[in-house]
DNA sequence: TTGTCATTTCGACAATTGGCGAAATGTAAA
DNA sequence: TTTACATTTCGCCAATTGTCGAAATGACAA
């Protein structure tokens, strides 16, 4: 039961769920999408501990980045489909597909 | 985006997924739910209030009563089985199962 | 080793949430 | 109408949440 209602709780804040849309889209890093939601990079770290406590997304590092992508094998993960098809005519969702593609991590975060 | 949120807000507490799992079993009114979940009546009255609001469920008066349902139209409804397998095997759920059953709603409400 | 930079953790704050009891509302019975 | 009872709304409180900036951590580069 708190295993179920810590995975809705996570789905319940729409920075999560942009950030979770953001991500099927293509393994982003923190500082790519601090710039994409334009929040703090302690509240994106936060989101995204969630969003992984609650087994949406995994982080693997690599040298000084840390990049997180969906977890395709989790129960939770159902729902991501779902959730897809009812964000896809989201403005939101839409404007930061847009973003992003504007976004070079090489750019963002030096190299 | 907004009311995405609210619905899966709507899932996010333990005492309304157990509501949700008991309108499976039948429509209930407000007092059965009240003894079954053992929280105060205005506590009961808000959760329901907040299910209703994520389009979960729906309210029918009769007489004194208010009967709830499960809303089987909606979009949110989609949800209900996946969480229904996942707490098949929950405890308090099978608890709140087998309490239903020993409530008399004539002896709870009155006639 | 020392410095730099991406990320996480910590501490604080305002806003929201789940809970209660009391008061208000609505309906049926007396 | 008056009374009784199921339900909702209101006001309050403690706990949780989303946010930020500052400090701590970890890893590459010089």
């Amino acid at each position: 039961m708190r295993e179920l209602t810590k995975l809705f709780k996570a789905l319940s804040d729409p920075n999560r769920l942009r950030i979770l849309k953001m991500l099927e889209i293509k393994p982003l890093c923190v500082c790519e999408i601090t710039e994409a939601l334009q929040l703090a990079t302690s509240t994106v770290s936060k989101h995204l501990s969630i969003l992984r406590d609650a087994g949406f997304i995994i982080d693997k590092k690599d040298g000084k980045w840390v990049n997180y992508t969906l977890e395709p094998d989790n129960k939770a993960s159902i729902l991501l489909p779902i959730i897809s098809d009812w964000l896809a005519t989201d403005n939101s969702i839409k404007s930061d597909t847009e973003h992003l593609k504007t976004i070079d991590r090489i750019d963002l975060c030096g190299k």
